[in-house]
DNA sequence: CTTGACCTTCCCATTACTGGAAGGTCTATA
DNA sequence: TATAGACCTTCCAGTAATGGGAAGGTCAAG
C-alpha cells in the first residue's frame, strides 16, 4: 500500500508518516520504484501511534508503548507506569491552565465592566 | 544595569533577555565595552513581558500588549480582545486535556485492578 | 597579575511536525 | 503516443521559545 492510503487509514499525513520512518517508528518495505510499501503490520503500528498521540503521549512514550505492545513478556505494570506518568503531566498542565484561566477571566470581566480609562489587564501586567 | 541584574529583577534569564532583544521586544543601550545597559524603562518592559508570559500569552501577544501598553490612545477593548482570544485558547486546551485525562484515568485504573494478562491500555491503542 | 564572575556573539538542539522546491513515476485520456 | 495531474521521492528550512555550550573579551578583588 502506498503512503497516502496508509495515511488515510491511520488519520496521519504522508509527511508525518515519513517523519515516523525517519525516527524509526516504522520501517516499511520499498517497491522497485522506491515508493514505500506499507503492509498490514505497518499500518497497525501507525494506527497505534496515531491513537497514542491523540491521547497526548509523546513520541518517545509511543516508542516505549510500541515496544511493550510487541513484547510478549511485558508486564502490565510497565505500561501502566508510562500512562500514569503521562497522566501526572496532564494533571499539571490542567492545573496551570486553570490558574491562568482564573486570573484572566477575572481581568477580562473587570475590563469589560469598567468604563474607566485604565485597563485592569494592562495594570496587572505593569510593574508595581 | 547589566543583563544579570535585569534578569533578577524580572524573573527572566540572561539568555531569554538576549532573545527578547533579538526579536525586538527591548532595545537596551550599550556601554562603551559592548555590555548591554538596561534602564528603568527596559526593566519595566521586561517585567511586563515576563508577567504576560506567565499568564501564557505568546510572544506575539506580548508584543501587541506592550504596544497597547505604551499607546496613550489605546482602547481598552483592544486589550480585552487579545486577552479574550487567549482565554479561548486556554479553554480549548483545558477541555482537550480533560478529555485525555478522563480516558487515561479510566484505562489506568482498569489496568491496575485487573490481574489479567491483557493490558487495557495497549488494547485501547491497538487496531480494532 | 591572576582568578573568577561576568559579558559578548555564534551556532546547535529541543518537539513534532509542516511547507516547499526539484525532480521521478504512474495512470488515464485525447 | 503525448501529456496532464496525481501521486511519489529526497532534502532543506522553518515553527515557539528558549537552553546549552564554545570561544573569547572585560572587570573587580585580592
Amino acid at each position: 500500500m502506498n503512503i497516502k492510503d496508509a495515511a488515510k487509514l491511520t488519520d496521519l499525513t504522508s509527511k508525518t508518516i515519513r517523519y515516523y520512518e525517519d525516527i524509526g517508528l516504522v520501517s516499511p518495505q520499498r517497491h522497485a520504484n522506491g515508493y514505500r510499501d506499507f503492509d498490514t503490520k505497518d499500518v497497525h503500528k501507525l494506527g497505534f501511534v496515531s491513537r497514542a498521540r491523540a491521547l497526548g503521549f509523546s513520541i518517545e512514550d509511543c516508542r516505549t508503548l510500541l515496544a511493550l505492545w510487541e513484547d510478549e513478556n511485558r508486564a502490565n505494570a510497565d505500561v501502566r507506569a508510562v500512562a500514569q506518568e503521562h497522566l501526572d503531566l496532564i494533571e499539571e498542565k490542567i492545573e496551570k491552565l486553570q490558574e491562568m484561566r482564573s486570573t484572566l477571566t477575572k481581568l477580562v470581566s473587570e475590563c469589560a465592566s469598567g468604563s474607566r480609562s485604565d485597563c485592569p489587564i494592562l495594570a496587572s501586567l505593569s510593574p508595581s
